[in-house]
DNA sequence: ACTAACCTTTACGTTAACGAGAAGGTTAAG
DNA sequence: CTTAACCTTCTCGTTAACGTAAAGGTTAGT
């Protein structure tokens, strides 16, 4: 068990992120003793970078909450695993749209570099007479 | 050339946007009659989807404003070449590292699918005895 | 020349995702 | 048993990326 500053230690957030992300049923503590003291355990630790790299693609927390949970699945409820089945694929379409924005701008710009260093060398060849 | 509510239906964005990003210097008119109307050429227009593919993929107007010009290099300035190398590297970095965040996660969701796909199997598999 | 459908600037409003105190209680090591 | 380093709940502030009128000028088709 973990208080949440060494939670936030190991995610790279802060406190207050975290107390916000519970605020919004993102992760929530094990448990909270009588004193209010949050105690988490590594799978808050794991569901926080899941989250912020989720964040860091171009997801909003909205969208995550909808989700992150698609992603700690506990294998036991048996039921509704059809409409499991199809969140997840469209979550992963979402993904792979992205993923494709990203590759077309990854050929752009390697077609970019190439372009002017083609030029670069031309420029040299040039100064080199 | 186009006015300005033509090209905000064609990038999918509204007047309001375009003249924002106006003011933040990431896309101009090619001129601006006495009377203000802002007038586009397709250029401007190509610029906008660009902008508005990076910040789907989790870049802030502030971090496009560094790399927008990287796609739209005119080849004629002849200066500063291995500078602009040097920033094409760096987005190029930039784009890698988030689509290996997309690969994982869709790994993980891909996992999750066939997980919950043997699940349901076996469950069918029971009800059929 | 009329009018619908554009365009302009100015300015206040909104949402998301936290940051930053304030004021005070808790823990853990020495 | 003291004290530094934690933790708590407020509450107000901030930034980004626009939305949304308000009040008025322009264009283009009939």
């Amino acid at each position: 068990m973990y208080k949440i500053g060494e939670i936030a230690k190991q995610a790279g957030v802060t406190t207050r992120t975290l107390r916000y992300y519970e605020q919004l049923g993102l992760v929530s503590p094990d448990e909270i003793t009588p004193n209010g003291y949050r105690y988490y355990n590594d799978r808050a630790l794991d569901i926080t970078k899941r989250i912020k790299n989720l964040q860091h693609v171009g997801l909003s927390l909205d969208e995550i909450k909808d989700v992150i949970g698609l992603y700690f699945q506990q294998k036991k409820e048996l039921e509704a695993k059809e409409k499991t089945v199809g969140y997840l694929q469209l979550h992963l379409e979402q993904i792979n749209s992205k993923i494709s924005l990203l590759e077309k701008a990854r050929e752009e710009i390697q077609e970019q570099i190439s372009l002017t260093q083609e030029l670069m060398s031309k420029l040299k060849s040039k100064k080199n007479v």
